[in-house]
RNA sequence: GGGAAGUUUCCAGAGUGGCCAAAUGGAUCAGACUGUAAAUCUGACGUCUCCGACUUCAGUAGUUCGAAUCUACUACUUCCCA
């Protein structure tokens, strides 16, 4: 087995395959062009996404070619797969600029260098300037439709409906293959299991168009134990874009993730090699913690780099064990100094009915006094906040 | 084009004239227990000048002492017939 298959499989990438065995040996013999398409959605890409960089770069690493394919043109009319409603359409500038946020994001994972240097493409290069009707002749008519109807990442959404639009998309996704196939000898096609279908169609279409093998892989999705979506907080998604999730906030994301999901985690997201990992994992009691620990840094460090990485940890260890120094500071203006404003300020809460709230479940201690009324006016012009277990900064007044 | 059903608080989903800021579950937050974990138990979960007040149940206009619940219109969605 090709040592990339391998990797792909002893990590818990791979989930479903086209022709594994002629793609195990293409993968040995040849260095080869593949590509995964990131539709620009939001204006940063999420922890969902994080598995396909990675994929990517253990790709990479292996010496084959990356073609990243930002989708400007599959962006304007929106995935259905899977999703149960229609997505809002966004306009030309939003979907501009949401791909210049991917491009610096995906940027930091991949080499631009050297012989099997990255390529960025977008799809709205030909895809927004097709006819029509050369389209339908072209590309639609090798698409049956009761083929497509049948196909599992349309099913929740023909209970709730399916436009034209989004019932397009397929075929745009197959194109962008049979395009990046025929201008760059892209031979396959990577992507996260709910695009499965969407990828099938591409092979298909190359070979209905070429009578050539194209191949296609998907990978797990990032999944918590209990089969629920990973990266979600009572503050949204977790984002990678750090004006968006900070690199602290990050870091406690991972740094507290259940022990069930540390190895998975692991695996997918760092690249720590195995022997490694199952050293690490090798505990099942507090000394998880280390684990957690290590875990945290190594993926904040993939995603914002070693100098933040650093920093985040050190604020975090200064926080936990009580060290006011180098725990992270908030400055709030100084008339701003009861408790329910603080906790407003500082971002522990969105208004001041939740302040209330966790103040009145006994959830916050300033330096070491415990606040239980809501009145509470904090004379210190620089003092600690607590809030639950894992909230710790340094507040200043000025 | 004709007919039917629907649009509820982050999500799912009850509620069909007052007992409704709205059941229940999930998510989330806090407390207890812990290992910054899980499980479990407890509490909270629209906003505010918080023992009270205010704004919500697609939108608008009504009926009524009183509406998420009734009526009309508008928008959107689904289904059936053509």
């Amino acid at each position: 087995m090709s040592s990339i298959l391998k990797t792909f499989k002893e990590r818990g990438f791979l989930k479903q395959i086209v022709a594994e065995e002629e793609l195990d040996k293409l993968l040995h013999t040849q260095k080869i062009v593949f590509y995964i398409g990131f539709d620009p959605t939001a204006d940063s890409l999420h922890v969902g996404h994080f598995v396909q960089l990675m994929a990517m770069r253990h790709m990479q690493l292996a010496g084959h070619t990356p073609i990243i394919l930002i989708g400007g043109g599959t962006g304007m009319v929106g995935d259905p797969s899977g999703r149960t409603d229609m997505r809002n359409l966004m306009t030309k500038e939003v979907v501009q600029a949401n791909c210049n946020a991917f491009q610096r994001q995906i940027a930091k994972f991949l080499s631009f260098e050297g012989e099997n240097a990255a390529k960025m493409i977008n799809n709205a290069d030909w895809l927004c300037t097709l006819n029509y009707v050369d389209f339908l002749r072209e590309i639609g008519m090798h698409f049956s439709v009761n083929k497509m109807l049948t196909a599992e990442c349309y099913k929740s959404r023909m209970e709730k409906g399916l436009s034209f639009l989004e019932f397009n998309y397929m075929l745009m996704q197959a194109f962008d293959f049979y395009m990046l196939y025929e201008r760059e000898g892209c031979l396959l096609q990577l992507g996260g299991d709910d695009q499965w279908s969407n990828l099938l169609a591409g092979v298909d279409l190359i070979r209905r168009k070429k009578q050539k093998v194209a191949y296609a892989m998907t990978f797990q999705l990032l999944t918590t134990s209990d089969g629920k979506k990973m990266g979600k907080t009572a503050n949204g998604a977790i984002w990678l874009d750090a004006n968006k999730t900070s690199p602290y906030d990050f870091y406690q994301y991972w740094r507290n993730i259940d022990d069930n999901d540390v190895e998975k985690v692991f695996k997918l997201l760092t690249f720590l090699s195995l022997e490694e990992i199952v050293q690490l994992c090798a505990f099942r009691d507090e000394r998880m913690n280390r684990a957690k620990e290590i875990l945290a840094y190594e993926v904040t460090k993939l995603v914002h780099g070693e100098d933040i990485a650093n920093q985040v940890q050190q604020q975090v260890r200064a926080a936990f064990s009580n060290d006011v120094t180098n725990m992270p500071q908030v400055k709030i203006a100084k008339e701003k100094n009861n408790i329910l404003d603080i906790l407003i300020e500082t971002g522990q809460a969105k208004s001041k009915s939740e302040a209330r709230r966790v103040v009145e479940g006994g959830g916050v201690t300033i330096d070491d006094a415990k606040i239980t009324d809501i009145h509470t006016i904090i004379a210190q012009h620089e003092f600690v906040l607590h809030k639950g277990k894992k909230v710790h900064i340094k507040v200043k007044l000025e």
